[in-house]
RNA sequence: GGGCGAUUAGCGCAGUGGUAGCGCGCUUCGUUCACACCGAAGAGGUCACUGGUUCGAAUCCAGUAUCGCCCA
C-alpha cells in the first residue's frame, strides 16, 4: 500500500484522468456543485469524511459513462479568512489609511492585540490573498493523497475575479429585478464584529440575567387613585431610556382597563402608551412589559405592529449614545441619562440599577433568571438591535407566497435521505425577515453600487448608480461611479461608493452559477446547469443550501440542482460532536498517513448519508485489510495464468464447471444490487454488497478450486477456473474502485491498459447467459461444507492441512445435487481421501471425519 | 416548547412483514507455495419499553423513556 497515493495521484493528474470535457451534451454531464470549503478554517475529518462520500459518487457516474464535471473550489471570502489574517500577521484594518505598497507584516505577531500593525484596506486584502494561497495549498494537497477524483483545472476562488464578478453581476440583476433592496431598519448587530448579522448567523445561547421590578407611573392616576404605579419586570433596565410603550396581552384581565392611557417612565419622564398585544406572555414577569427599541427581535415585531416611534439609545460600539437624546426632557431625566451616557450597556445596567435603587422606582431586589440571548454565531458577546440602512435580498421571509414557492424549489430537489427535505422546509417556514447582506468588513466582495452625493454632499439612496455589466467587479471604495471623475469622491455633488462588502453567503450561493459560466460560458452553463448533485453537511441546509435556492430561483428560475447528498457527522467515540475546544480533533494527514486513503476512504463510505458515524480507527483497520487483501488475492489469481483474454466476453461455452458457474451467477447479482444501489444513492450498501463476495470469493472459492487451478484436473477444467477467476477480478475491481481507487488502480495496471477510473461499470448483461443455467446456492453450499470439514479439524485441535481419511456429509436431496457438483473441488481442498455424500432430511452436516495421524 | 432522527451482541453498524446478521474485540487452534497488516473454528442478543394491527413484527401504527441534531 505505502507509496501508492504519491504515485497514483500524481498519474492521475498528469494524464488528466479526471478532466471534464466540455465538448458534451447535458445528457452526458454529470455535473456535482461541492460546497467550496474555507481554506482558512482548519482541515479536520469530517472534510475527509463528506468528501469521500462524493467521490465516491462521482467516480460512480464516471463508470457509468457519464461526464463528471467536479471542479473544487476555495471559499476564502469574509470574517473567517479576515480573523486568521489578523492574529497570523499580527495586523488590523483602519480603512481610513493610505495603501503601502511596500508594506511588509511584522516578522512576530505582537502579544496584545492592540499593538497589532494598523494597515490600509488594500494591504489587508493583500495579505488575505496571500495567506489565502499557501492555505489551499494544505488542502489540495490532502485531497489530492485522499484520492479525490476532482478535476483540479477547474479550481474556482469565492474571492477570485470571477467569483466577484459573478456576485456583483447577480447583486444587480436581483436589484434590477426587485429581489434585492436596500431599507433602513432595525438589525441585528455585533459590536464586537462592528457588523449586521443576518438571521442565519444567529444563534441562540443562555445567558444569566435578572429580573428588575420597575414601576411606571399612570398619568390618570388622580382619576383612580387606588395604586398609580404599574410594575414591569425586565431583564434590561437601561433601556428604560429607550422604552416607547408597555404591551400586555390582550386577554389580561388585570390589564385590560389600562389600555388606551399612557404612563410616564421612571427617572425619564416619558408619556409611553399601553397597549395589548397577543406576543406579551401573561405569565412571565408581572405579565406587562417594556417595548423598547430595541432590546430584542419581539420588540421589533411590536415596534412595527403597533406601528410605535423609535427611540435609539444604543450606538454600533455596544455603549450608550453620548448625546442627550431630545425625548429626553427637563433637568432630572438629563441628569439621568448623563449619567447612563458613553457606558457599555454592560456598566449602564448597573448604574441605573443604583438610580432606581435610590428614586425608589426599583422594587425588591432583582430576581436571577436564566433566559437565550441572541448571538452571531462567531461572537462572543449578545446582539444589539440598531437601526441603520443596509441592503437585503428577497427570501420569503416577509412574503408568504414566495416561502411556498421556495418550499416547491425543495420538492424538485431530491434528498438523500429524504428526511432531511423536513429541515429546509421547516426553516423557510420560520423565516421571519429577508435576508440581510450587507457586512461592514474589508475582505470581501464589494457591494457594486454608488450614491449620488446631493448639493450639500447628502447621499441620495433613492437613485443608486450601478456598474455594467463588462466592467465587473468592481471596487466603489477606489473606483469613481460611471460618469464621474475620482475627484468628484466625497464632493457636493459628486458621488460616494457603498462602503460595505456582501455578507459572504451571497457569494458563496451562487458556486453553480460561477462555476457553471452563469453570465459568460452559456454554452457550459447549459450543459451543468441544474447541477446533478449538491453534496453537504445537514447542518448548513439552513443557510448555504437555502440561499443557493434563493438565488438559483432569483436569477435561473429553476431549480439549482436535481439531487442533494447530505452527509452525516464525524462523532468522536463518546459520541459527542467533535470540536477544538473538546480536544478531540483528529488531524486528517495523520490518518491518511497511519492507514493510508484506501483505508481512511472505505471508514467515511461505510457510512450511509446522513448518518451520524463515530470515528473508528477500527473501521480504517478493516479497510486496510480489505485494500491488502484485494492486492494479495490478486496478485494470486494473476499468477495462476489468468489474463486479460481469460475474461469472459460473448462466449460463455469455457466456463464448464457448475461451480463456476455458481460463483458467476452471484457476481451477476452483486453486479445488479450494488449498480441499484449507488443509482438509488445507496453508496454505503454497494460497499457492503461488493464487499461480502469478495470476502466469499478469498474464504471460499478459491480455497476450492486451487488444485483445478493448478491443472490437476485436466485443462478443460483449468480454462473454466482462469475464465471465472479472471471474470470475477475483472468486476470485482470495477466495483470496488470508487471505494478503493489506489489499490484497485495498482492491481488494474498488472494486466490491463489504461485506468480503472476510465473503465465502465461492470453489467451483468454479459453474465447472463452463465447465470442463467447456473445454481446460485452451489457455492454456498459446497462452502458450508468446507466449513464442517475445517471444524472437524479445528475441533480436533490440527493443522488445516491434514489428510482426512474418510468423511460423510449428510443434507437434504437438492444439496446432495449440489453437493456432487462440487465433490472434486471439495476433495481437493478439504484433503479428503474418501467423501461419501448421503441424502438426509434437515440440515447439512460433516459427521464421520477420521483423521490421518500426526506426522 | 416545536421539528427531525437514533435506540439490534462488550464496541461500531447492517437489516422496512416470514427461523436475528456483519466487522472489531473475546476464546481455541493453525505459519499449506495470495495474504501473520494472516487463516480456520467457536462463544456471545427478550432487536429500549408498553400497547395495537397481522396467521406471523426488529421491521407497520400509537404511546413512553433515553440520547443526538436543528429551530423557537
Amino acid at each position: 500500500m505505502e507509496g501508492l497515493e504519491d504515485k497514483l495521484s500524481k498519474r492521475w493528474r498528469t494524464d488528466k484522468t479526471y478532466k471534464f470535457d466540455p465538448e458534451t451534451s447535458r445528457e452526458e454531464v454529470y455535473s456535482i456543485d461541492t460546497p467550496p470549503p474555507t481554506a482558512s478554517g482548519s482541515l479536520h475529518v469530517g472534510h475527509v469524511f463528506s468528501y469521500t462520500q462524493t467521490d465516491v459518487i462521482a467516480r460512480f457516474q464516471r463508470m457509468r459513462g457519464r461526464n463528471v464535471f467536479y471542479p473544487m473550489g476555495w471559499d476564502d471570502n469574509g470574517l473567517p479568512t479576515e480573523r486568521r489574517v489578523q492574529n497570523y500577521f499580527g495586523v488590523r484594518c483602519d480603512p481610513a489609511l493610505p495603501y503601502d505598497p511596500d508594506y511588509t507584516p511584522p516578522a512576530k505577531p505582537a502579544k496584545n492585540d492592540r499593538d497589532y500593525d494598523q494597515v490600509s484596506r488594500h494591504n489587508f486584502i493583500e495579505l488575505c490573498e496571500q495567506l489565502a494561497v499557501d492555505d489551499e495549498q494544505v488542502f489540495e494537497d490532502l485531497f489530492s493523497t485522499l484520492g479525490l477524483s476532482v478535476d483540479w483545472d477547474l479550481t474556482y476562488r469565492t474571492i477570485d475575479d470571477t467569483s466577484r464578478a459573478v456576485s456583483q453581476r447577480a447583486f444587480v440583476q436581483n436589484l434590477k429585478d426587485g429581489h434585492a433592496y436596500m431599507a433602513e431598519a432595525p438589525t441585528l448587530w455585533d459590536v464586537t464584529f462592528r457588523t449586521a448579522v443576518a438571521q442565519a448567523e444567529l444563534e441562540d445561547r443562555e445567558r444569566p440575567g435578572a429580573f428588575h421590578r420597575v414601576g411606571f407611573q399612570r398619568t390618570d392616576a388622580g382619576t383612580d387613585a387606588a395604586d398609580g404605579t404599574v410594575y414591569i419586570e425586565t431583564t434590561r433596565p437601561e433601556l428604560i431610556p429607550a422604552c416607547v410603550a408597555l404591551v400586555a396581552h390582550p386577554d389580561d384581565e388585570r390589564y385590560q382597563p389600562l389600555f388606551g392611557t399612557t404612563v410616564t417612565s421612571p427617572l425619564f419622564d416619558v408619556e409611553v402608551p399601553v397597549l395589548a398585544h397577543s406576543l406579551a406572555k401573561q405569565d412571565m414577569g408581572s405579565g406587562i412589559a417594556m417595548i423598547c427599541t430595541f432590546g430584542d427581535l419581539s420588540d421589533v415585531t411590536w415596534w412595527r405592529e403597533l406601528q410605535l416611534p423609535t427611540r435609539p439609545i444604543v450606538g454600533r460600539d455596544g455603549r450608550i449614545i453620548a448625546e442627550t437624546p431630545e425625548w429626553i426632557a427637563g433637568e432630572g431625566p438629563t441628569k439621568a441619562y448623563a449619567s447612563l451616557a458613553g457606558k457599555t450597556v454592560f456598566s449602564a445596567k448597573e448604574a441605573i440599577v443604583e438610580l432606581l435603587r435610590d428614586s425608589g422606582d426599583m422594587v425588591g431586589e432583582p430576581t436571577p433568571t436564566t433566559r437565550s440571548v441572541n448571538f452571531y454565531e462567531k461572537g462572543d458577546k449578545p446582539l444589539e438591535v440598531v437601526t441603520s440602512r443596509q441592503w437585503y435580498i428577497r427570501n420569503g421571509g416577509r412574503d408568504a407566497a414566495r416561502r411556498e414557492r421556495l418550499i416547491e424549489r425543495g420538492n424538485e430537489i431530491e434528498f438523500h435521505p429524504a428526511f432531511m427535505r423536513s429541515r429546509y422546509k421547516n426553516w423557510v417556514e420560520g423565516l421571519n425577515g429577508d435576508w440581510l447582506v450587507s457586512r461592514q468588513r474589508y475582505f470581501g466582495v464589494p457591494i457594486p453600487i454608488w450614491y449620488p452625493l446631493d448639493a450639500a454632499g447628502e447621499p441620495d439612496y433613492d437613485h443608486p448608480v450601478l456598474p455594467a455589466s463588462e466592467s465587473l467587479p468592481v471596487d466603489p471604495a477606489s473606483e469613481p461611479a460611471p460618469g464621474y471623475d475620482e475627484s468628484q469622491r466625497g464632493q457636493p455633488g459628486g458621488f460616494a461608493g457603498d462602503p460595505d462588502v456582501l455578507d459572504t453567503w451571497a457569494t458563496s450561493s451562487l458556486t453553480p452559477q460561477i462555476l457553471g459560466g452563469w453570465s459568460r460560458d452559456e454554452k457550459l452553463f447549459g450543459n451543468v446547469f441544474p447541477f446533478d448533485l449538491r453534496p453537504q453537511g445537514h447542518d448548513i441546509i439552513r443557510t448555504w443550501f437555502f440561499s443557493s435556492v434563493v438565488r438559483a430561483d432569483s436569477l435561473n428560475d429553476s431549480p439549482a440542482w436535481k439531487h442533494a447528498a447530505l452527509s452525516g457527522w464525524v462523532l468522536d467515540p463518546d459520541r459527542k460532536k467533535m470540536s477544538k475546544s473538546k480536544g478531540n480533533v483528529i488531524v486528517p494527514s495523520d490518518i491518511l498517513e497511519q492507514f493510508g486513503a484506501d483505508a481512511v476512504r472505505y471508514w467515511a463510505a461505510s457510512a450511509r448519508l446522513g448518518a451520524d458515524t463515530a470515528y473508528e480507527v477500527g473501521q480504517m483497520k478493516i479497510g486496510r485489510r480489505l485494500a491488502i487483501k484485494l492486492l494479495n488475492a490478486s496478485k494470486f489469481v494473476l499468477n495462476l495464468g489468468a489474463t486479460r483474454d481469460s475474461v469472459v466476453a460473448s462466449d460463455t461455452s469455457v466456463v464448464t464447471n457448475a461451480l463456476d458457474r455458481s460463483l458467476l451467477a452471484g457476481l451477476a447479482d452483486v453486479v445488479d444490487q450494488s449498480t441499484a444501489a449507488f443509482d438509488n444513492y445507496e453508496h454505503a450498501r454497494a460497499l457492503q454488497l461488493t464487499e461480502a463476495f469478495f470476502w466469499t470469493f478469498t474464504d471460499d472459492y478459491v480455497e476450492l478450486i486451487k488444485d483445478r487451478a493448478y491443472g490437476g484436473a485436466g485443462a478443460e477444467e483449468q480454462d473454466s477456473v482462469l475464465a471465472a477467476l479472471a471474470t470475477t477480478l475483472d468486476s470485482v475491481l470495477r466495483l470496488f474502485a470508487p471505494f478503493l481507487p489506489f489499490a484497485t488502480e495498482e492491481v488494474w495496471s498488472w494486466w490491463r491498459e489504461g485506468s480503472v477510473h476510465q473503465a465502465s461499470w461492470p453489467a451483468a448483461e454479459a453474465l447472463k447467459p452463465i447465470a442463467s443455467r447456473a445454481d446460485t446456492e452451489l457455492l454456498a453450499t459446497v462452502g458450508e461444507a468446507l466449513s464442517g470439514i475445517r471444524k472437524a479439524k479445528s475441533e480436533a485441535k490440527v493443522k488445516q492441512r491434514t489428510e482426512v481419511l474418510k468423511a460423510g456429509i449428510s443434507a437434504p436431496a437438492q444439496q446432495v445435487e449440489q453437493l456432487h457438483a462440487g465433490l472434486g473441488d471439495l476433495k481437493a481442498a478439504g484433503n479428503v481421501r474418501d467423501l461419501e455424500v448421503v441424502q438426509h432430511d434437515g440440515e447439512l452436516a460433516v459427521s464421520g471425519v477420521e483423521l490421518a495421524p500426526a506426522e
